[in-house]
DNA sequence: CAGTGAGCGAGCTTCCGCTTGACTT
């Protein structure tokens, strides 16, 4: 029987230390947290010293009992949660309800999962550190209460089910503002002049103004000017650089790096990185710490060096910048810098992938590189143009690793300029003058959303996915991919001594997977914007992390600091509970209905928002709801009224009447009992009868078309082309057909050994 | 795969931060 007992957070970890301790020692999880406030009401005494009452966690009660159980049988309990605030409240919480004495329990910490430094954390044990405890406590009660206080007035003032709270209100508001701007940015152009000049036979030099015309006609003039004119090379200027590695991945850069390169959502790389973390083949996924261990950094420069040569090892040591950094953990990192490939299907190898080349790169050399800027000078202008190209003398850690940026204008890499010499004459091949439009500040993505929290010092490492899924959940922002339109612009090119103008089309405003508010976060945020100004302020968060800080240093004590926050807090409460629900949820009133010379109004209904024809007494006032992204605060009348006039009858075909709409899966046609989906490129407000009866004939023999293959006596099994091509139908599974295999020669049996292979899809979809 | 929208009242919803599985269309 072990005479001692470790307890940490997590069982991999669990696992992982067991195997470096002796037999003495026996090592289990407590699963994060095992108390909490009960989640029915409050639980904190206001009046009474903000007193918490805490109780075991109903998914606990079973960790509870077996750690009793296992500190029952040792003399020493050694508590080893994370060294945070967080890990400290979790050790106190677990000797409070293990009922453990000071002489039998130890409080450890260490900062990484290895031998050495587990030894030596045994070697310096320390008791419980109660001013941390109660930072945490003061972290814990004062979400509560701006959660529990602040929510219940939303569901009286604007709607059941909603909350607010200290991280996800910043974000909403993030995003809400971040629409507004977008919605009120006007977009400039200007003409942006490149030209194409032939060095010799088929090497092109391409060289840009470094300035931009204002308005076409002074781009004309620079490019008629220019008809004339001889080219050459005034300067060439090379210059030594490098590039340095970006340092190992923390939780939040690990979620952009895979949103831009995998395109995976902040939860399915948590996902993810939790299964290669249980399975041994990463570090920690939560943490916000660049450091690497002593050891890691060791087995980093020898994989490199034997894989690379010793000239490619760089040793670094990363600081973390973020003041609210916890430092728990290590970076992530693989466990086996060995192993560059790892993970039991294509995503988890894809994350390990670049899990291992971040961490591998970040202990390379710099790449040396050579830019290289040639000057281009116009002999009847001032204005000059400019090439740059650059070489890269030694690639270092570009051999493994690219860091990617959300900026949609970043140059694509530069290649090498063609051989020139100073005072070369060029040969002019073609000039071009392209008028370009400035662009608002991009919509958020989870990812771009979480780090920007990050910056802000909001939110954990252990929140950031769930804090994106609840606001989607309560349905404030929504993620969306949303087509472009089309918009024109001008250009001139000059060529052969000549300019021609042309007027060209290009898409903008494509969004991928952004998010986008609903107006029910408009209104929630307005409301917190004018009577909670302070919680969901930008610094509410690093203002509080500064008494937090006090409180841990046992210079504060948590209540006074609690009670300094409540008292003010607590009576805007109520002051806010007497605002009438119209203030809150103001109706816009948009204009008159020409048909009717009634107001029209746009407000948040009972049912999502609403445009309502007629006054609110009125007893034949009409309604019809506002489609997704319309907003209550810049819908026109125009839209508005757009909205009646649907569902529309589109004409009649085979005897039956056509009528389009908008349903619950987007804009639709209706013919003869059957629906079908309109899709992005006709509009029900305009989809003519002979659209509409081309959308029904192709459906009917696409579905005529469907059925491959069937088999007598077997109608669980057919073979079927689908949308995606030719599948087989097993009862409830899908099947893909491998590309080997021709549809419509398999048999019966083919059909059912491939089903049998094929594992039951897991659920992906939205739990109710 | 709609059109809904009164007012009353009971009883429900909610926070953030630590952890994993169990569960569902």
């Amino acid at each position: 029987m072990p005479k001692n007992l470790v307890i940490v957070e997590s069982p991999a970890k669990a696992k992982t230390i067991e195997g470096y301790l002796g037999k003495d020692f026996k090592v289990a999880s407590s699963y994060g947290h095992v108390r909490d406030l009960p989640k029915g009401g409050l639980s904190v005494d206001v009046d009474n010293g903000f007193l918490p009452t805490y109780e075991i966690q109903a998914d606990k009660k079973a960790v509870i009992k077996e750690l009793k159980k296992l500190a029952k049988d040792a003399e020493i309990i050694y508590l080893a949660s994370d060294g945070d605030r967080e890990g400290e409240a979790i050790s106190w919480h677990l000797k409070e309800a293990l009922d453990l004495n000071d002489s039998q329990t130890r409080r450890i910490v260490f900062h990484e999962i290895t031998k050495n430094a587990i030894q030596n954390a045994l070697q310096n044990p320390r008791g419980i550190d109660l001013n941390l405890v109660n930072a945490q406590q003061a972290r814990r009660v004062l979400d509560r209460l701006v959660g529990f206080e602040i929510s219940p007035i939303l569901w009286r003032k604007i709607k059941g089910g909603l909350s607010a709270g200290r991280v996800q209100s910043v974000a909403v508001r993030l995003v809400v503002d971040r629409e507004r701007e977008i919605d009120g940015f006007n977009s400039s152009s200007s003409f942006k002049i490149t030209a194409h000049f032939i060095i010799e036979k088929g090497k092109i030099l391409n060289a840009e103004l470094p300035k931009k015309f204002e308005s076409e006609d002074q781009a004309l003039a620079f490019l008629e000017k220019c008809i004339e004119a001889d080219f050459f090379i005034e300067k060439l200027e090379t210059k030594p650089s490098k590039k340095s590695p970006a340092p190992p991945f923390t939780t939040s850069t690990l979620q952009q790096e895979a949103s831009r390169k995998l395109s995976f959502s902040v939860s399915q790389t948590m996902t993810l990185a939790q299964k290669l973390y249980e399975s041994g083949k990463i570090t920690y996924m939560r943490t916000d710490s660049l450091n690497l261990s002593e050891e890691a950094i060791n087995a980093a420069a020898s994989a490199i060096t034997g894989d690379f040569g010793s000239e490619y090892s760089q040793s670094r040591r990363y600081k973390t910048k973020s003041k609210s950094a916890q430092e728990a953990h290590e970076a992530i990192r693989p466990t086996d810098f060995r192993v560059s490939s790892a993970g039991k299907d294509y995503n988890e190898n894809r994350l390990y992938e670049l899990i291992w080349k971040r961490a591998i790169a970040s202990q390379i050399s710099d790449a040396q590189i050579e830019k290289t800027i040639a000057t281009v000078g116009i002999s009847n202008n001032d204005l000059k143009f400019t090439a740059s190209g650059e070489v890269i003398k030694f690639d270092g850690f570009l051999k493994v690793y690219i860091e990617s940026t959300d900026d949609e204008n970043s140059d694509e890499q530069k290649g090498m300029l063609p051989p020139l010499a100073e005072g070369q004459v060029l040969e002019l091949k073609d000039l071009t003058s392209r008028e370009t439009f400035t662009r608002p500040a991009p919509r958020y993505t989870e990812a771009s959303l979480v780090k920007k929290l990050e910056e802000m010092g909001i939110g954990r490492p252990s929140t950031y996915a769930p804090t994106i899924s609840t606001i989607q959940k309560r349905g404030y922002i929504s993620k969306e991919t949303r087509e472009g339109r089309e918009r024109k612009f001008i250009q001139l090119v000059l060529a052969n001594r000549g300019i021609e103008r042309t007027i060209n089309t290009e898409t903008t405003g494509y969004e991928k997977q952004k998010l986008f508010p609903t107006n029910i976060a408009m209104v929630v945020n307005d409301f917190l914007v004018d009577h909670f100004p302070n919680v969901v302020d930008f610094s509410f968060t690093a203002n509080v992390e500064k008494e937090f800080d006090e409180i841990a240093l046992g210079e504060k004590p948590w209540d006074s600091m609690i009670s300094d926050f409540y008292s003010k807090f607590h009576s805007t409460v109520e002051e806010t509970k007497l605002v009438e629900r119209s203030e809150v949820n103001k109706s816009r009133e948009l204009g008159k209905d020409p048909a009717s010379e009634r107001k029209v109004y746009a407000r948040l209904g009972k049912f999502g928002p609403v445009i309502q024809i007629g006054e609110s007494d009125d007893d034949d006032k009409k309604f019809a709801s506002m489609r997704q992204g319309q907003f209550i605060e810049s819908i026109s009348l125009e839209e508005a009224l757009d909205l009646f006039q649907l569902p529309r009858n589109v004409g009649v075909y085979e005897e039956e009447e056509v009528i389009a709409a908008i349903g619950k899966f987007g804009p639709y046609v209706k013919h003869n009992g059957k629906f079908y989906s309109l899709g992005k490129e006709l509009d029900p407000l305009s989809v003519s009868i002979d659209e509409a009866t081309a959308l029904i004939n192709t459906k009917r023999t696409a579905d005529a078309n469907m059925v491959i293959k069937a088999f007598e006596g077997n109608d669980e099994i057919q073979v079927l082309n689908g949308r995606y091509g030719p599948y087989i139908k097993a009862g409830k599974k899908n099947v893909k057909i491998p590309k080997d295999q021709k549809p419509e020669d398999l048999t019966l049996q083919e059909c059912v050994d491939l089903a049998e292979k094929t594992p039951e899809k897991k659920f992906k979809g939205k739990r109710k």
